[in-house]
RNA sequence: GCUGGGUUCGUAUAACGGUUAGUACUCAAGAUUCUCAAUCUUGCAAUAGGAGUUCGAUUCUCCUACCCAGUACCA
């Protein structure tokens, strides 16, 4: 959810801004790639209708090779290897970089070192310089280290005692001195790969990026980015950022995870998602909820149009959007809203859009309706209904005899005084045969007040013995749909085993 | 711990330094209906605490508290 709505607000801000929207595949850590992960985000996306301009064609692969419409191909930063390299290198060769090799297990002790004198081990101008890395080392022992193994990384030469003055469009000025920060590796020996913060800057700069929109927990990492900028020398094109707060989970405190939506009920993931240990997640998609719904819902996590409008279309939130309506706060996400956005969404689609969407359950429980009486049955049972399903939940009785009758309604209603007179309002009706639900709900409730019989009561009877529950439909609404003799036939039927 | 960020009803949010602090979701009550749902009406409910600036602070400044993030050869 999280990740879906980053991009959301990436796309609805290029897209207000007349910009493109690029997909770049951030596969950098080789230790985490996930089977399946990329196509999926790309799957999500779409179902979203958050179509990329730039970075993946048209059957929804990330593009590899350069052409018109992709001009900064590759987009997966795993292809990109030697680009990263030659960067790396300039950074080295202008001071700003520096080769170290550390090895892990030397940072370790290093770090056991200092935990044990009740500190706190940092890579940084204070202990660079008695480590073994290229400041350190004779020239002669670095080209050696450099041919002879492979275990070293790249570090950036973090400059001392300097203030680093940010601005960011969400949280505004920030000011960082750069001794509280570290430096970060660029370049990793595990898998020979650029970390993060090089790749993402190096290909902002050439995918002539203009505003990066991101999670907050890059947040602390923006000072390294902004002294990249300036050791590349990119200043004058460096972008603009924007750091989103977090989404948080619905009670207590932290972020959203999906242990939060397994445990309260709700999706956290866009689509169903099963991961390598065969664990399912359930997803909004597979849960009934429309696209349109799940974006609204995502959009007004953090940000808010400035009017009292709530329900958006995409190309509504695209004109509405602006950053600096944007919430500094972390949003909890709330899953009675979600329901509430989705049921909206419902009620808006027309009868034959729902009645369409109604037909794969229907068949799922091995009923054969014709559209046109779906389309009647959806249209009055919609306003009942978040999700399809519920649709057939609330009016399955229409389309199928009840397989049985709620145990406490037939305590309730299913009574001598009661039954006997549904048995004779049957009769009546067998021999009116009145036709139309209001000539059938005028015969009924005519009958009744004329007899001055307790109108509730029998009333409930009847929908017991119709559709198996007290609670439901109208009378007249039931039996218009399923015909006087079948509402006959349950009747008789309810009278046979529930006795009479 | 350190560094950075954050704080308006339970939740999401609104409010040029001047409002009876608004709206939506949830919840409760009432109306309506043959029941349920829907609908309508009403209600409950908030500026974290403390200083300061000001005629006046939800809004600006500082302190405290609490929450979040980062502190990886993860992103």
């Amino acid at each position: 959810m999280g990740g879906v709505r980053t991009a959301l607000y990436n796309y609805l801000f290029a897209k207000k801004n007349g910009g493109d929207f690029i997909i770049r595949i951030e596969d950098t850590d080789s230790h985490r790639f996930v089977p399946g992960a990329e196509q999926y985000i790309i799957e999500a996306l779409t179902w979203c209708g958050i179509i990329p301009d730039e970075g993946v064609d048209r059957d929804g692969k990330v593009v590899s090779v350069p052409s018109e419409r992709h001009p900064h191909a590759p987009y997966r930063q795993s292809e990109r290897k030697p680009i990263y390299r030659r960067y790396a290198e300039d950074l080295i060769a202008s001071g700003n970089a520096y080769y170290a090799f550390d090895t892990p297990e030397e940072l370790d002790a290093c770090r056991k070192e200092a935990e044990a004198a009740g500190q706190t081990f940092i890579y940084n101008q204070k202990t660079r310089m008695n480590l073994r890395n290229s400041l350190t080392l004779p020239a002669e022992e670095v080209e050696r280290l450099l041919v002879e193994t492979t275990g070293w990384t790249i570090r950036f030469k973090m400059p001392e005692n300097t203030i680093v003055k940010m601005d960011d469009i969400i949280r505004g000025h920030i000011e960082v001195n750069t001794d509280t920060l570290d430096d970060k590796v660029l370049w990793k020996r595990a898998d020979e790969l650029p970390t993060y913060h090089l790749a993402n800057i190096v290909d902002d700069h050439l995918m002539e990026i203009t505003e990066v929109i991101r999670g907050e927990e890059w947040l602390p990492s923006l000072p390294l980015h902004y002294l990249l900028y300036q050791a590349f020398g990119w200043t004058e094109t460096q972008p603009r950022f924007a750091h989103l707060s977090l989404l948080l989970k619905p009670v207590g405190n932290g972020k959203l995870s999906k242990r939060d939506g397994d445990k309260m009920g709700f999706p956290v993931f866009p689509l169903q998602w099963t991961n390598a240990e065969g664990e399912t997640s359930h997803g909004y998609r597979e849960d009934g909820y429309f696209p349109e719904a799940f974006v609204n819902l995502l959009a007004l996590l953090g940000w808010n149009p400035g009017t009292e409008q709530e329900l958006f279309t995409m190309d509504e939130l695209i004109e509405a959007f602006s950053l600096d309506k944007v919430q500094k706060a972390g949003a909890k996400f709330n899953p009675d809203k979600a329901k509430w956005f989705n049921k909206e969404y419902l009620r808006k689609k027309d009868d034959a859009t729902l009645a369409a969407l109604l037909m794969p359950v229907l068949k799922k429980n091995g009923v054969e309706a014709d559209k046109a009486f779906v389309e009647r049955v959806v249209a009055l049972v919609k306003e009942r209904a978040t999700f399809v399903e519920d649709m057939w939940t609330v009016a399955h009785y229409v389309f199928k005899a009840p397989a049985g009758f709620a145990e406490k309604d037939v305590e309730k209603f299913w009574k001598e005084e009661n039954y006997s007179k549904v048995l004779e309002l049957k009769e009546k009706l067998l021999e009116e045969n009145p036709s139309g639900k209001d000539a059938i709900g005028e015969l009924l409730e005519g009958y009744i007040r004329e007899r001055e019989w307790p109108m509730g009561k029998v009333m409930n009877c009847m929908r017991l013995a119709l559709a198996g529950s007290a609670s439901g439909l109208g009378i007249a609404d039931i039996i218009s749909f399923i015909g006087i003799p079948e509402a006959a036939a349950r009747i008789e039927r309810a009278a046979a085993s529930l006795g009479a």
